[in-house]
DNA sequence: CATATTATACTCATATTGAGCAAAAGGGGT
DNA sequence: ACCCCTTTTGCTCAATATGAGTATAATATG
């Protein structure tokens, strides 16, 4: 059997404090968007890190700067839309290294590349909880989501369907927590919420959901792939400065916490965002002013890339509700 | 060029509240150890994961518990043992799937498979704080790294060696970070502090050094992978309750504080430990009584697996010295 | 010059953390 | 029986961190 291996890219940047993902705008007859995807070219790269950052380069213009690897997938099943999971043909198997970068510059992108940034919650509509949790949406997952439990054989299994269920979401008297991008996820695939669930069986869905409760499909398995990204970089920004990355050189305080605030999906205390900021020494003042605030000019300040070697943790923490 | 995929395990288990990992005994001239490595046969195997498991029972006859992806290592000259990083000979490159499993049986390994559990500090002397910072290894160690800092071509880059030293052994007025494993390993190959740097760039070493102080090496990159599970599992055991994944059905809380201790090498607060176990919800008595404890006897705790989809963290926190 | 808007500075009750002392419950020797 | 040693278990306390509130400063707008 012919073994492949391709690179998949969850790109990320913050474009006016809210972060959109760079996407493959989709070609097929259903037209769905998929994530930069290159193959893993051994002889010219000797490492896959190298070989992203390349290809990148080429297809789009710009440099990445933070990455890194994310996730290994390689399930059979996953490559083409229509296979079928029990089949077993000896066809081509392509295994995917998926990677998440960060980058501040999101700029329009060039060459002959037909990508462009989406806002990121356009794929996750439920995970948006910055003007509180998004009721629509959240009361209808939970409606097909307790439907879902009650179709289980035995009664443990029912339980433990909606435990799972109510965990991840965060419902009834449990908290919501952000990181479980990919949990939510693959629950609503398990539960063949997501059209993309009856896609890869080779069926066609019984639901009739528009794309405001399910979000957008993408390609294949791109996903999944873009919910590990958001899972990782929602718990890693707890403890490692990684949100200037996608900075300008320059920002406000609150410019920050929005940027913050739009990848974790809430809204934070702003008095303890900048207590817990202040500890870390991770930003200083530059002494010049943004007046276009609206209100009382805001000092720009810069991160202390100095620093980065030395401290580790961004201390905001994330309340836990309930 | 040939394209294969293999998967490598950092299997471990407690032996006597120590970590052990099971590694494969050393055959080749040098006769060093590796992890456990076997062919990835996408014919047979639908997942990574199940194909790992299959191999691994096959082979030593037990089952594995938790399995978690670690990290996909693809580096050219990662191949042989002697091979250069500047080759760039179109020989078939093996791509390397890295696992973390862990399991409560430290068994006798069944089977033709020639491997052994073995202490995980024999690999990583400068790992182990549980009695105080080994001191004779970390000052032998200190004095390399600052020699290796001194050997740079600018000031700029004498200085940024020596911080991240001072950085990753908590050198100095720094904190130890016990689950930066990887980096120091990382910090000791490129340093050529341990031999294997030497060996993969087809040289020999010009350090006499034992190894109590760089510990044992392993075959190809293992000791990499090794680190890597390590750190994966010194960062997850504080937010996720994998320990009890190693442990027997039933345990005294001083074993299982051993056996935490263990896993991050250092000691923690008795009482304090208790406590935060106690919020958590995840042991609960037996009523049954532990009497070899050699003082008072200690009541027998079992894990409530039934919390495991509900609660997310053993709230075991380390105190950050200094 | 009042008002809206945003930035920044304090305050305070409560929870968490690090670290200690004290008592309880065994075994082993004299 | 009694003392000593060891380990478990229970409790206290100061220091710090956290969640959330009020007050004040500095600008733009009408």
């Amino acid at each position: 059997m012919n073994l492949r291996v391709g690179l998949s890219a969850v790109i990320v940047a913050a474009v006016g404090n809210v972060p959109h993902v760079l996407a493959t705008r989709g070609t097929g007859p259903l037209g769905l968007d998929g994530l930069p995807f290159g193959p893993f070219n051994p002889e010219g790269h000797r490492t896959f890190e190298i070989g992203l950052r390349d290809w990148v380069t080429a297809q789009t213009g710009f440099d990445l700067g933070y990455v890194e690897q994310l996730y290994t997938f390689g399930d059979r099943g996953r490559e083409l839309p229509t296979a079928r999971l029990d089949d077993t043909s000896p066809q081509s198997r392509i295994i995917s290294v998926g990677y998440l970068a960060l980058t501040p510059e999101a700029t329009e992108i060039g060459g002959a590349f037909d990508a462009v940034w989406r806002d990121w919650y356009r794929y996750f509509p439920w995970e948006d909880h910055r003007d509180g949790p998004p009721a629509e949406v959240l009361n209808t997952l939970s409606d097909l989501l307790e439907a879902w439990s009650e179709t289980a054989g035995t009664s443990n299994e029912k339980i433990d369907r909606w435990t799972r269920s109510s965990l991840a979401f965060g419902l009834g008297d449990k908290a919501w927590v952000e990181e479980r991008v990919l949990e939510r996820y693959e629950l609503l695939y398990e539960a063949r919420i997501v059209p993309e669930s009856w896609r890869d069986a080779g069926k066609s869905s019984p639901h009739d959901l528009s794309e405001r409760i399910t979000g957008a499909q993408m390609r294949s398995d791109h996903r999944r792939i873009l919910a590990t990204g958001m899972s990782r970089l929602r718990g890693k920004i707890k403890y490692r400065p990684v949100v200037f990355e996608i900075m300008p050189e320059t920002f406000t305080l609150s410019a920050l916490q929005e940027t913050v605030e739009g990848l974790l999906g809430i809204r934070l205390h702003k008095q303890n965002f900048r207590r817990a900021l202040d500890k870390t020494n991770f930003v200083e003042g530059t002494g010049q002013m943004e007046t276009a605030t609206g209100g009382r000019p805001a000092e720009l300040f810069r991160f202390r890339r100095e620093i980065l070697a030395e401290k580790a943790a961004l201390g905001v923490q994330t309340p836990r509700r309930r």
